[in-house]
Parts: C-alpha cells; structure tokens; sequence
DNA sequence: ATACATACC
DNA sequence: TACTGGTATGTAT
C-alpha cells in the first residue's frame, strides 16, 4: 500500500482520500519505483519487529529505572524554558505555484501545477482539490486531474519574490533565518517590545504587507519558540495565522493533543515506530518515556521530550563567524531521462560503434557488447559534466574540500554512496572528476538512473580583514543560489529595499546577478593540464588500504578531459546488461558533533530505533 | 572515515 | 512510459 501522497497536507480537506488512493496505487504498482517503496517499508516493519522484541525484554525494574531517568531529564528541561520570546514562522502559501499565478493570473482558476511530468514541487489550490500535491510525479497528478496545466519551474522568478519577502522580515528581524525560499524564522520580540505590539500584531502587519508589496499570501505562526511557531504556520493555512500563547497550561494542553507527525523531525518512519507502542499524538512521547528511553536513542530522547513539553529553539543560532564555511557540503545530481539517451549521446554512440564495427568483423562481436560498453561511458561523462558544476559552484564561493561522495540510484531505485577523502583539500574540476571516476569505476557494472557528487569538508577561509568577497558582500542572501537550505540573514537593507519597490524589475535584473567576478575557462575547456592535488600520491600516503579495489584503477589521463571526451575516456568491460536510464542522486554523509540535551540552537532531524549491541 | 537512512522544502 | 534536487543530521560500523 502507498501512503505516499495521502498525507493530510493544507488544502486537502474534502479530497476523495480514497479515490486519490487508489489512482496512486493503480499507476504505481508495477513500477520499479513502488517495489523500491515495498523494500523500504519491510525495512522499516523489521525495524519495528525489532523494537517489540527488545521492549519484551525490559523488565519492570528496568522501565520504573528508565521512568526515574526520564524523569530527571523532564525536570531538567523544564528548567531551560523560556517563555518570554515572540517568535513568528512565516510561510509563503503554494509558493512557486503562486509566483506563476503572479505573471500569469489566468493559471489562478485552473488546477496547476510547478513541475512536469516527471515531478510536482507545488500545486495551486485549484489542483489540491483533486488530490494533487508536491512530490507527486505528474503522470500520476494528471491522472488525478486530466486538466491539470503544468508551469514550468523558473526559479529566478521564486528567488526574486523570496527577497522581495525578505526585505519585509527584515523589519522585523534584522537576523531573521531563512529556513528556505518559502520560509522564514523571526525573533519579534524586540519589535514587539519597541512598538507596543504583540506577535499576532505584527504577523497581521506581514500579511498585510506581503500581500501589497509582493502580491503574494503566505500564513504566520505566533509562539514563544521555534518549534510552536512553527506548527502554527501550519494551522490556519492558506493566508492565514494561528498564535500559540505564552503560556504554560496552554501550551502543555496545545502540545499534547498534537498529531507527532507535525512535529518537524518526526516524519514518516519516526510516526510508524511511535504508533508501533501507542504514540500518536505529542503526550505519548511523555507518557510513555520509560518504554521510549529503552528503544531510542539518547539525542533522540531529548528531542521527544522537548517535543512533548512543547520546547524548542529561542535565539537565534550563532552566526557564521568570519572565515569560516557556512555550509556542510555542497552537492550536484541528476537524474537523466530520456534526454540524456538522445542527441549527444546517441551521435557519440554512433562514433563508437563504427570503431568497433571493424573489431567486430574481425573477432566476431555483437552489437549487444557494443551497446554496453556505451552506457557504460555514458556514466563518465555524467560524472565528468557533475565534475565540473560541482568545481564551478565551489569556485563561487571559494570552496575547497577534502571529501567527495558519488551518490548513485540504481534502476531499481536503490541508493549507493561511496565516498573518498583526499589529503588535501581540492576544487578543480580536474581532481573531482579524477576522484569521482575512481569512484564510479569501482561500482561498474551498475545500472543507474541518478548520479550525484558531493563535497565536504571544507578548508576554512581565513580571509584578513577587509577582504570579504564582493559577491558576498553585496549580496549575501544570493550567494547560494536558489537552493533550499541556507540560512542567510540579510544584512543589505539598502540594497534590498530598492529591489522589493522595484519587484518585477527585479525578476527581470536577475538572471544577471547570479554571474558575477569569475571569469570561467574559454569554452569551458579543462582546467589547467596539471593538477595541484595527485590522486596517486594519495593512494601511496593511504596505502593501507590497498585492498579497495577501486583504488587499483588506473588513473585517469588528462587527455580525457579535452573535448570530445567520450570517445577518449577507457571504457573497461561490462559483464550484465545496463538496461534503464542513467541518473544521478547524491547523499550527504557527515557527522557533526553536537551537544546531546542542548535543545535550544539544536536544529534536529532524523529519528532512528536504536538498539544497543547485544551484550 | 564510510555507508546508509531519515527528514525538510 | 513516467517518481526531483540540495542540505543537514542520526545510526552503525
């Protein structure tokens, strides 16, 4: 059964559940994609069998010992709560839908949706109606709703409006975090303070005001920290708002009756483990701390206890220091559809069939090997062409790193990620791909439909002072890109400001501002033929562990990296057939340490079952 | 350090 | 026919 895209989402009220359920299932069922979804929830029933097992064991004494414990720890976050801070969550309303809605107002009574045929990011109102929402592959929306228009995505025009929000925030929090492009965090207290307002004051000043300056509706949640004002964005939406009062009963009352699925960090597998022992709204995660304790892990104890009281985030995260890397990684993928198979690729097949074609007259080969052979270069230059995005975002902004992880999705949807950390920090797109393509070798033969690359650990920036990058300077809350993620407080009100007056002049200005300082390669030929960093001399420093056998391939020449490279990259054999796509996904593999029990400034995801190693 | 999983938008 | 892309973090080894 796929529950994927029943979830009660805003605007999905008086949807035909069950009808939408079945349309899903009957378009799913024999897809690769949907045994991928089988696999996982086995996974997850296993895990949860697991769990029961394990909660059989814990004897009385154990879970009135584990209660005490949990005890403690409620006292003790009790202690760390503070109620005296307004904070505001602020979410656009089908953002991308609606920014196409802007230019083209026709769209606003017609179901639509941002995306294509492949995937939906959002849809309209209208098109909720029919069950159709984000993360939805369009073919199975257009079931849903034969009429369904379908916007392309143009995320110039989303940046633009997601300033043009930003300059507003910004008057009310000069550090407000961006949680996205559609979302924001404000700490209104001191406005609130200094003007004589409460939150709900100025949530409805905001509404008021994007609608007039932006055009554009989006709902507000009032409460006394993150994580409630949070919810509450959720509560009244669309072009709505819902306050959670500073006060204690109240929110212990709020909170308990709260379905644990809205509680952000607690998604689909989380809610399956929990309704596993009986916790489906926030006060079971207190009523049944003794038995959770024994089935999970300590940090993620302290998050469903602080969930359950209702405690979350008051200040703000400290800011980026100077010199240092904001961001974890960064990271390029592709999923490569039937594009991918035809022009380009389909005329390098060509090339190389006709060399084969005489060692096939002379040994007897089949076409079929050729075949092969060819989706197997395909993966390279896919890993080639991430090589270098990943080297020219990095190059934006200044980033070296140690780490490179390939993401790889098998046609069966299955994930792989292997990962090598070099002794240096590196950012040409000489050394990534050289990384990559090691990486990538070692795993052939594999049929893939995603590919991804990411970068790591990075080298810290210790620019003097005074020596801020310009684009950095004059536009940080740009730097990024339009990706989701970054939180970038905006310090330019000058420069903002002009662009939310002039909003539509803005998205016009735009694609402008994205290429600055840089001069890229003419060509975009290769980097420089030498390569600061020598994979070999990596693998002589490493060699410890010589028995990795993609470290036994060959290195790859720079030759490979002149145009055309297809015909030049060694392809090595494949021995089973690549039917499928080649695609490409990345993932992030990364450990920070945090404080455990730390709460506040503590952004948490991802609950896992924990079972402790048998003793 | 690496691989895999979960989560969010 | 057809199911994204980018970032962060948790768990296990």
């Amino acid at each position: 059964m796929n529950t994927v895209f029943t979830n009660a989402k805003a605007g999905m009220a008086g949807v035909d559940k069950e009808h939408v359920q079945k349309v899903v299932y009957e378009m799913s069922k024999n897809s690769p994609h949907f045994k991928n979804e089988q696999r996982k929830q086995k996974q997850t029933d296993e895990r949860i069998a697991k769990m029961k097992q394990r909660a059989h064991g814990i004897s009385q004494t154990d879970l009135a010992g584990l209660t005490r414990s949990m005890d403690a720890k409620v006292a003790h976050l009790e202690t760390t709560r503070d109620l005296s801070r307004t904070w505001l969550t602020v979410d656009m309303d089908a953002f991308f839908a609606a920014c196409e809605e802007l230019d083209n107002p026709a769209l606003k009574t017609q179901p639509m949706a941002v995306g294509g045929i492949g995937m939906i990011s959002t849809a309209n109102y209208v098109a909720r109606k029919y069950g159709v929402r984000s993360a939805m592959p369009g073919f199975i929306a257009r079931e849903l709703c034969p009429q369904l228009v379908f916007a392309k995505p143009n995320f110039s025009k989303y940046t633009a409006a997601s300033r043009a929000s930003r300059v507003i925030f910004a008057d009310y929090d000069a550090e407000f975090s961006a949680g996205s492009l559609d979302e924001a965090h404000l700490d209104v207290t001191d406005y609130c303070n200094q003007h004589g307002l409460s939150g709900a004051d100025v949530a409805e000043t905001i509404r008021r005001r994007m609608r007039e300056e932006v055009k554009l509706t989006c709902s507000v949640g009032v409460g006394p920290n993150r994580l409630l004002s949070k919810v509450a964005a959720d509560m009244n939406k669309p072009d709505g708002q819902y306050v959670v009062a500073a006060d204690l009963p109240g929110i212990k009352r709020f909170v308990a009756a709260l379905p644990i699925r809205k509680v952000p960090g607690i998604g689909k597998v989380a809610e399956q483990t929990l309704a596993a022992f009986g916790v489906t709204a926030c006060q079971g995660l207190l009523d049944h701390k003794g038995l959770l304790a024994g089935l999970y892990s300590p940090i993620s104890m302290d998050f469903f206890l602080a969930s359950g009281l209702g405690l979350g985030q008051t200040q703000h995260s400290e800011p980026v220091a100077d010199g240092e890397v904001g961001r974890k990684g960064i990271s390029c993928e592709r999923t490569f559809g039937p594009i991918s198979k035809t022009g380009e690729l389909e005329a390098k097949a060509c090339e190389l069939a006709e060399k084969l074609a005489e060692e096939m007259a002379a040994e007897g080969l089949k076409g079929k090997t050729c075949t092969l052979k060819l989706k197997e270069t395909t993966f390279e230059v896919q890993a080639c062409e991430l090589a270098e995005k990943l080297a020219e975002e990095m190059a934006d902004e200044g980033l070296k790193g140690k780490t490179l992880t390939l993401k790889l999705k098998e046609t069966t949807f299955e994930l792989r990620t292997r990962a090598h950390t070099s002794s240096q920090f590196i950012s040409s797109v000489a050394d990534i791909r050289n990384v990559a393509l090691r990486l990538l070798r070692a795993e052939m033969p594999i049929a893939i439909r995603l590919m991804g690359l990411r970068m790591s650990s990075f080298q810290e920036i210790r620019t003097l002072p005074g020596q801020r990058s310009l684009s950095a300077f004059i536009q940080p809350a740009a730097a990024g890109s339009a990706t989701a993620g970054t939180e970038q407080p905006l310090k330019q009100q000058g420069a903002a400001q002009d662009f939310s007056i002039a909003f539509q002049h803005a998205v016009d200005a735009l694609p402008d501002e994205s290429e600055d300082e840089e001069p890229e390669d003419a060509n975009g030929a290769p980097e420089p033929h030498q390569s600061s960093y020598s994979m070999a001399d990596d693998l002589q420093a490493q060699s410890g562990r010589s028995e990795d056998k993609w470290r036994e391939a060959p290195l790859p020449q720079q030759s490979d990296l002149a145009a055309p490279r297809i015909a030049e990259l060694p392809s090595t054999d494949l021995q089973q057939s690549c039917t499928g796509s080649v695609g490409f996904g990345q993932f992030a593999a990364q450990k920070r340490k945090r404080p455990s029990g730390a709460v506040t400034g503590h952004k948490r995801t991802g609950i896992e079952a924990y079972l402790r190693p048998a003793a």
